[in-house]
DNA sequence: CTTATTGTGGATATATTTGTCCTTAATAAG
DNA sequence: CTTATTAAGGACAAATATATCCACAATAAG
């Protein structure tokens, strides 16, 4: 479904958040070892979200990464694999025809896009902030 | 969603089973080129298919492959993705956790799987010998 | 028996994804 | 100013997915 870079893309901005809700930065080192990625491959994905304008960095010691409060609610989960995976997911043949629509469909084309239609509303409508609720009173886990 | 390999198996399952439809028996270059794969390719995927007694193969001139008739409506969507894609699909993490249970679920989890529920039920419901209908119909398409 | 056709399967090549290493730039604190 | 810390980013390496090539086995037909 989704790639690894997405994978931990998308546990390392809720770790972020998490955090941010708390007013903390945190370090790339602390991010790969909470969500249990490789660091420099997690280094890689945070810049590619950092350029997306999803999370913020600073640099330097007392550095790291965080996200703006008041941006939580707005992030979805739909805008982090936008930013890494792009757009095929949301888009694309289910059977990999170059061209499929309505007008031209894959044998599998209407049915699919019943499905599709709810992952794209579930991704829109999932933020970032109400994700990041279930992890603070523990009911929900970014590693194992 | 899918890996090429599988995207590729099910346009040629697709085709082979419009034939058998008709009693005819397809090569593997005839396959290729009505679906728009590469041949060598499509070969590997093909014989992965055979292995998984989805589809028959005969060896020689005139050989090729084809489906029996009778199996037809007994092959789902379901049946060539874990064939070629494996489980993952129907039982991995959406956030790439190697433990993610109701009992100790990812952040998404909860969410995902309701998608998941109707995706499986699509796969699962949704026949090759449904499908290659509205291809013989010429309503739907394996090619652009 | 010979030839042409077609699937099988091993070896190899290419592309993409995943992952690592190392240097540089920025910043805080002594 | 020096040192320690941390993100940025280029180069490189490993793993996996995608794709090709070729020798071989099976079969139909002449």
């Amino acid at each position: 479904m989704f790639s690894k870079a997405c994978e931990y893309g998308i546990r390392a901005t809720l770790y972020i958040a998490m955090n941010s809700l708390d007013d903390k930065r945190v370090s790339l080192r602390n991010i790969a070892g909470k969500i249990n990625s490789p660091e420099a491959f997690t280094a890689k994905i945070l810049q590619q979200l950092v350029h997306h304008n999803i999370i913020h960095s600073v640099k330097g010691a007392t550095g790291g990464f965080e996200i703006e409060k008041q941006k939580l609610p707005g992030i979805t989960l739909a805008h982090i694999i936008y930013a890494i995976d792009g757009d095929h997911l949301f888009h694309g043949c289910v059977m990999g025809l170059s061209v499929c629509a309505d007008a031209h469909p894959c044998p599998a084309h209407l049915s699919y896009e019943k499905i599709r239609s709810q992952l794209k509303t579930m991704l829109n409508n999932t933020s970032i902030y109400d994700l990041s609720h279930g992890l603070e009173t523990g009911l929900t886990f970014l590693k194992q």
